[in-house]
DNA sequence: ACCGTCCCTGAATCATTGG
DNA sequence: TCCAATGATTCAGGGACGG
């Protein structure tokens, strides 16, 4: 639904209780008016130059009495703004949703094309994060594990000793235990995002646009499918579409009649970037060779960077499980292959172990079995696709 | 010099404008008592709980002031806080140093073991950076390139055409023009630097102990040798070990007759945390050879990331300069070396360019030259020891 | 001295072209 | 058809300059 007005008095329309999202974008108290041409020489633009800060913050503060009114109670929101005013607006946030519905305040960092200030360069923006109470819904995401983690050891179960120190548990056999699965890291408050590119197909030509990304990011964090998500400022619309692209019901204000116009534009049509960079990212493997990633990257399995006989373990749908694989090397033998994979788990008690042959990819059979490799848990998978398709099952072993 | 006492009379025996940086880490409003054991289970504490938010903030406010009056008009103060009251400090030193001399709100960001929170995970804090006038000290740091910035380009030279659009600059001959050199991309205001690990050496025990580097980046952005810094809140003395590596002249204050006594100790035999991760970090090279890049690396080398015949481009204390370098790989003749950096260097005006011959490497002399060489302005280095000692003359050519 | 306006800057990265 | 190399475009910018 898209709403032509000021968004004081169409949230007083809207039914109290019944949103499940609000994500903000006011103008960010720059004292200047933001102007843009698209591709066709369009120019779009909205006033951001005010008397004061205090005529600044009574106007947002009034909009977000309202915004606090419409929120279900399970319900949060975000709002996006920079350095300029960030402070009075923590302080309006903390007034009208209190102090201990404060969740985060979220750093979105991005690299930027640089300019010739003294001093540092500007290169993030804030998103404060409140929740109507604390039954706010959230739905946790996990990210991978950072390179420098060591991941043979945090598979490793731990128990207190006599001291009450935690120490990493050790069998009778000098062995180490592993816990079933680690979930991976939870979601960090410093977001790096792309900034939106100038050449982004994306890019409608309105100022200050977001990158959908961002707001998938937020959406999926505290909604489901079917929920309502509102955008008292929507602006070109991305979060309408955002919210279209998972399946959210979506409700837009704005004040410009032109911003109606081309947030309805952009939800029959919607196009977003693909970001290369924000999928590849940090993950540019240091030491591995980027064959190997390839493969490790296609059976969803976490690069280890610091082990000689262990490429990586593997991942499902969910978790981590602690299933180290070896991928065999180019001037590598079978059996060698396998010493080194054998060798970097001596002292640890995997339970299973795969090794990937790379002579054998053609086969139509998935697994090479032998009697003493059975012994030792130990799977050669001579069908990458194969072994791609049955992994989630395979894994409830 | 260390003094024992409240900052806020002890600041008004320091001589007014006469202090270059003042960095602060008060107590962060968390209403806790912080308390951590050193590794001789010695126990450290400091209180953090506050009647209210406004007893901490005339607390903090009175102490500011005072250090506004103690820093040269050249000067600049960072306030480390966290999320906890970061808009009530702003607020304070909007009031106190003027809108005006905000430079920057930096995130330290980094990575950290999680809990069990709902939520986000916090992993950053903040710092304020402002200056005392607009006339504040400041050493420009500059970073690397990004692996996707198109660095052939950027070394060229724009106009505006016709239209007013800028474009890249094109001589008759089709050839592109040159700019002369690079300085690199300012550092951002975002800083991910790792959390002082609960292992490292460089801990003392006390809680909320900041990393050495990360002060050091702040005493390098705006003192120089010889200079002095301040800290009202020392705690163990990080500010000043920073300070004293760097040969900055320091001044450390609390009120903690122990910290006092910790900070003399550690000025004494001053541990510092080498990271590895900071050192390594993002320089994760994606496409090329380790080798290689360890020798661009000696040789200060920016590397490019998506060119056949250029591994990378000079760079000098202060600048980068178009000067493309090609080091010789294993399987590749001299002769074809030079072939494929030529090549990649055909359209674009390079002036010099140099080929890093790996055949020659313990010859004593440093450059090879012949007739036809010379003619296409290409530079045979023969001892890369030779070359990196001496590149800082030669570039001025 | 202050304000608005113009003009310059510069790295990032997606889209397009080229092989 | 798919990478790799090249090109285009940007300014929740920022300083200089003139009224």
């Amino acid at each position: 639904m898209l709403i032509h007005g000021d968004c004081k008095t169409e949230l007083q329309q809207i039914e109290q209780s019944s949103i499940d999202l609000i994500y903000l974008d006011p103008p960010f108290f720059t004292q200047k008016k933001q102007i843009l041409k698209n591709k066709n020489n369009k120019e779009y633009s909205f006033e951001d130059s005010w008397d004061d800060i205090n005529t600044y913050k009574n106007y947002i503060q009034e909009r977000l009495k309202e915004c606090q009114k419409v929120l279900k109670n399970t319900g949060s929101l975000f709002l996006h703004c920079d350095r300029s005013a960030s402070h009075y607006l923590r302080i309006a946030l903390d007034d009208i949703f209190g102090v201990t519905n404060f969740q985060s305040e979220i750093i979105w960092s991005y690299k930027r094309w640089s300019n010739a200030k003294k001093g540092l360069l500007n290169a993030h923006q804030v998103i404060f994060f409140y929740s109507k109470t604390k039954d706010f819904k959230f739905n946790p995401v996990y990210t991978d594990y950072s390179p420098t983690t060591n991941i043979d050891q945090i598979f490793q179960k731990r128990v207190r000793d006599k001291n009450g120190k935690t120490v990493y548990k050790t069998s009778e056999n000098g062995n180490v235990e592993l816990i079933k699965e680690k979930k991976g890291v939870p979601l960090s408050d410093v977001w790096e995002i792309p900034y939106l590119n100038p050449k982004a197909k994306e890019r409608v030509g309105y100022p200050t646009q977001k990158p959908i990304v961002l707001l998938e990011r937020i959406i999926k964090l505290v909604t489901d499918e079917g929920d309502t998500v509102l955008d008292p400022f929507c602006g070109s619309g991305t979060t309408l579409v955002a919210s279209k692209l998972l399946k959210r019901k979506y409700i837009g204000l704005d004040q410009s009649h032109e911003a109606i116009e081309l947030s309805k534009k952009r939800l029959d049509n919607p196009i977003k970037t693909e970001s290369n960079l924000l999928k590849n990212g940090k993950e540019s493997y240091i030491n591995q060779d980027p064959k190997i990633l390839e493969i490790l990257n296609r059976l969803h399995i976490i690069p280890v960077q610091r082990n000689k006989g262990i490429d990586g373990f593997l991942k499902t749908k969910q978790s981590f499980k602690p299933i180290p694989v070896r991928i065999q090397k180019e001037n590598e033998t079978l059996e060698s292959a396998i010493q080194l994979l054998l060798q970097a788990c001596q002292k640890n008690g995997y339970q299973k172990k795969i090794i990937i042959n790379m002579n054998t990819l053609q086969t139509a059979q998935l697994f090479t079995f032998d009697a003493q490799r059975r012994d030792e848990n130990l799977i050669v998978v001579d069908n990458i696709d194969k072994f791609c398709e049955e992994k989630e099952k395979l894994l409830t072993f």
